[in-house]
DNA sequence: ATAACTCGTTCACTTAAGTTAAGAAATACG
DNA sequence: CGTATTTCTTAACTTAAGTGAACGAGTTAT
């Protein structure tokens, strides 16, 4: 269990066997019931995120309105916007599912970057491939239309659409839910 | 001139005066011309940029048509995902002004974290910030209207509706010009 | 077991963006 | 200086998303 987030690291950097046992020996395991809040909007967080199993969601609440912007899943880290900023947190942080996953703190990263250079790099590096993929995404959804977004999400996370409600998902895609009821039947038309 | 950079590098880390000199004394000074490309889609490149004065910007084109997707400015750095993840460019990078750049380079970057640690502190620093304030930029893009981000980039970003075509600006809004146009005479009607 | 609620879908209607075309205004260029 | 080109706006029409309401299916609570 704990060799998923290894088999993570690993991507990156090459660790030791003692670095390795530290890492496993650190009290950052947790699991989470579907529907638990992780964080609330106006709290303030150090925390982040590494899901080993599992989805969790991220969503603003806007006129009493749910407006979920990400869904993380397996081998997929994050950390709020809030702690980067040291800023009270605009968003809410929920379990989609029963999950597994770590929760890490910024003042022990703070820590292990300065103990351990390998581990500053790997978060530089982490860093720079999410802010790129990040971007790629973020073009994307401009550039396309919201049939083509649930089309795009069809192909790259078919997952998601099987083990997330609709009205998240539509929210997600920019989208209120009966228009993407609508959009799946003129798909659908269109096909046969 | 070259204080815009050393002041930008202060801003996360402390450099010595000889560190300093060294800065200012690479070959990374660039000047360029309005209307130059500075990467074409399909091409591989290994090159950083970050903006001491003018505007870059960065469009896809899809259907022969051109989807301006970011626009960078004085004291702005961006890494194309192309050099990230090593594969052949999705966009065009061009000069929207006259402009004055830094054009760094991947391997030049990797000797610096190598020998200075504190480089790449700073290279993650920026990575995470620029990560959580692009995932803040998407979170709005999605949860708003185009007319809501027209007035949203008018607030944050009013030099920007000066200084680009509003055909750039549209698409950056993630609509057709003419829906701009339309979209500005119903903002004024109301104030009227 | 039934009532209350959530969720997804459908429908009719409204609103706004896309499309096509035309013309005015600004800019570039020979 | 005048012509060509690009840029911006306007208008009429089409298409798709937003809105409000209603319904059935499934779930939760009492």
């Amino acid at each position: 269990m704990k060799t998923i987030l290894l088999d993570f690291i690993a991507k990156y950097i090459t660790l030791t066997e003692d670095e390795k046992n530290e890492i496993a020996s650190l009290d950052i395991f947790r699991s989470v019931k579907k529907g638990t809040t992780l964080l609330k909007e106006g709290q303030k967080s150090k925390e982040s995120y590494f899901i080993l199993k599992g989805c969790i969601r991220t969503y603003y609440v806007v006129d009493s309105e749910e407006k979920t912007t990400a869904f993380y899943t397996e081998m997929e880290a994050f950390t709020p916007p809030c702690v980067i900023n040291k800023t009270a947190s605009e968003y809410y942080i929920s379990c989609v599912e029963d999950s597994l996953i770590t929760v890490s703190n910024a003042d022990m990263e703070l820590e292990l970057n300065s103990r351990f250079p390998k581990f500053e790099t790997m978060c530089r590096m982490l860093s720079e491939e999410l802010l790129a993929k990040q971007r790629v995404d973020f073009d994307e959804f401009k550039t396309s239309s919201p049939e083509q977004r649930y089309l795009n999400l069809l192909q790259k996370r078919p997952d998601l659409i099987q083990r997330v409600p609709q009205h998240q998902l539509a929210s997600y895609l920019g989208i209120k839910p009966q228009s993407l009821s609508r959009l799946r039947g003129r798909i659908l038309e269109k096909i046969s």
